[in-house]
DNA sequence: ATGAAAGCGCTAACAT
DNA sequence: ATGTTAGCGCTTTCAT
């Protein structure tokens, strides 16, 4: 079978093959492509249109050996399903397509080594720059590596390494969720969140036993929850929480997640908010809103918080910035308390159990 | 200031310093590191404690050149707003990391200008493979480029595009809601969906119209509205909807990001579903089983069909069954179903207006 | 304004 | 089993 002449496929079309192409020398081509400042305009043309007719399309692996840079950015997430990861995503994806740079999306699943492993491939792809909400155990090597690397860290924020952050003040936003509860009267507040290897986790926790101290409210162990950031360690925590022999009257929750979980188990509860038991929900995807009555919320400034982290990484990335001089940064962004539907003062009578 | 000796920063280590160290040739260092066959094993282990020594990282970059291909992959998008794209971003990122490859995520708005950027870039890369929604004005140099890469569809399927592809049965999902409105009753049923300019736009009110053919039923024009895939305009329709003189009774969503915006102009007019109106959503992100009384939506198996797309892609990857052999697949999903609260028999009095 | 030539870091013959 | 050598495609001096 004979190959069809056709210009694309198969293109291994080269910087010489389009010099030959036009009888002159391939350093002359690389100028004209690059818009070289001394370079023949009418050159530049015949080379564009020779470009286009044989299909030749640079290697970019050819032009990072020679520049020792890669074209791509980094963003490491533990994971995809909250909101807030694909704000992210998004936000980098459009500040990494205004610099002409490529955006490498990599999820841990919060595992250590596959996390190095991604890091290692960003590093040896000598990116940019790098994103990163760091996974609670975090390899020295990976921290090692990083420190070759403009990185910022999002969200979460590694003891050992030096690189710039962008966190939610977790403590302040679940401080003010359980002062609102205090405030309306109610004394058995659980508290379902992330365990406290993760440094929000911690936070947040620290938030809820911070209100109820300078609040003078007693504070019950058995009425704070830790486990994973999933929907179904959230739906067994409220569960169980209803199931006590003196059930929480309200419930602060202290990720999305779970969030969704808690909504799941008063569901299937048969329970009602604010009527049966108030509730505050961690972040703000927009359904909450429009889930009648409305979910009361710890509320993220996503975009803000995206932003200030894009921001952060491109300054690092800039020729200008590096080096000694960086101070390091670290942003904390305040959560935006939403009073909605699902808190109200505490009842006399108690949650009931069961359907 | 004097360079500290740290082995991690600034790593300009090559293959060449590690066997200088060593006093052994740079092809043993890069052939023990390759595991390759014929090689003491020995000096592997010396090999890569020099490697840990000095800080050496492999240029990707400079491998990629030798090997003519890069080791990403892309995922070529409109927007990441809903929640098949985030299913189809982590399932991919699941294979290609399984595969050791990296994952580049691009978000195009559907602009063609973008998309061909993200498609130049991925090529001059040498991507091993793309996966792409194509944007319904598609540049003829993308198509050209994307011959030239293994490339998958997904959801959406472009006329010149000669690449498999993987998408929902929107046709038979919107007639399958249509039909299940029509069956109890449902005389006035509004469509608001996606332009017809994108393929699945066109297949979903084709299922709509489909639907009232076979059932005898009349077509109203003025109850169908076509727009962007966005909240806002989902909103916006409902709202003009529920103002006609005689409204709908019912409504079959033909777009997610919609489905929200019908919700918050239902709120907004306090009209209760399905007493006031019957609701069919399209797509099925989990708070809508959560909803009460929970939404009756037309479901995405979203999970299997990003395994098959991912599966898709990876096969053409695979050598073996790359060129003349490649018979064109195109697989096409069905929806599921899922009756819940919000349809319900035709109510004897029409929806009214306002709260 | 253009050409000639060197070399980025690596892999893969080809020797030995 | 290891060393030698030749490029991969490009950018970038250095000449001219």
């Amino acid at each position: 079978m004979r190959k069809t002449q056709l210009p694309s496929p198969a293109s291994n079309v080269t910087i010489k093959d389009v010099a030959e192409h036009l009888g002159i020398s391939h350093s002359t081509v690389s100028r004209a492509l690059a818009d070289h400042p001394y370079t023949n305009a009418q050159t530049k043309q015949r080379v564009r249109q020779a470009v286009d007719k044989l299909g030749y399309v640079p290697h970019a692996a050819a032009r990072g050996l020679r520049q020792d840079k890669g074209t791509m950015v980094g963003l490491i997430l533990p994971e995809l399903q909250n909101e807030m990861a694909v704000v992210m995503a998004q936000t980098v994806a459009a500040n990494c397509l205004k610099a002409g740079l490529q955006l490498v999306l990599a999820v841990t699943g919060d595992d250590p080594n596959i996390e190095y492993q991604h890091v290692k491939a960003l590093r040896e792809a000598r990116a940019r720059g790098i994103i990163i909400t760091a996974s609670p155990g975090m390899l020295d090597k990976t921290v090692e590596l990083l420190r070759s690397i403009p990185t910022t860290q999002f969200s979460r924020r590694h003891a050992l390494l030096n690189a710039p952050s962008v966190s939610i003040d977790g403590e302040q936003g679940v401080f003010g969720a359980t002062q609102h509860l205090l405030q309306l009267g109610h004394t058995r507040i659980a508290y379902v969140g992330m365990d406290v290897d993760k440094s929000t986790g911690a936070e947040r926790l620290a938030g809820f036993v911070k209100a109820h101290k300078q609040f003078g409210s007693r504070l019950d162990p058995t009425l704070q929850r830790l486990g994973p950031a999933m929907a179904d360690f959230g739906r067994a925590a409220v569960s169980d929480l209803l199931h006590m022999g003196k059930p929480p009257s309200a419930l602060v929750m202290g990720a999305g997640s779970m969030t969704m979980g808690a909504l799941m188990s008063l569901r299937q509860a048969g329970l009602e908010t604010p009527g049966d038991i108030s509730l505050v929900g961690f972040g703000d995807p927009s359904w909450y809103a429009l889930w009648s009555p409305g979910i009361t919320a710890i509320g993220l400034p996503m975009f803000e918080m995206a932003e200030a982290t894009t921001g952060l990484l491109m300054r690092q990335m800039t020729p200008g910035a590096q080096g000694e001089s960086k101070s390091m940064t670290h942003i904390k962004i305040e959560s935006r308390f939403l009073v909605r539907g699902t808190t109200a003062p505490v009842q006399k009578r108690s949650a009931r159990r069961r359907a």
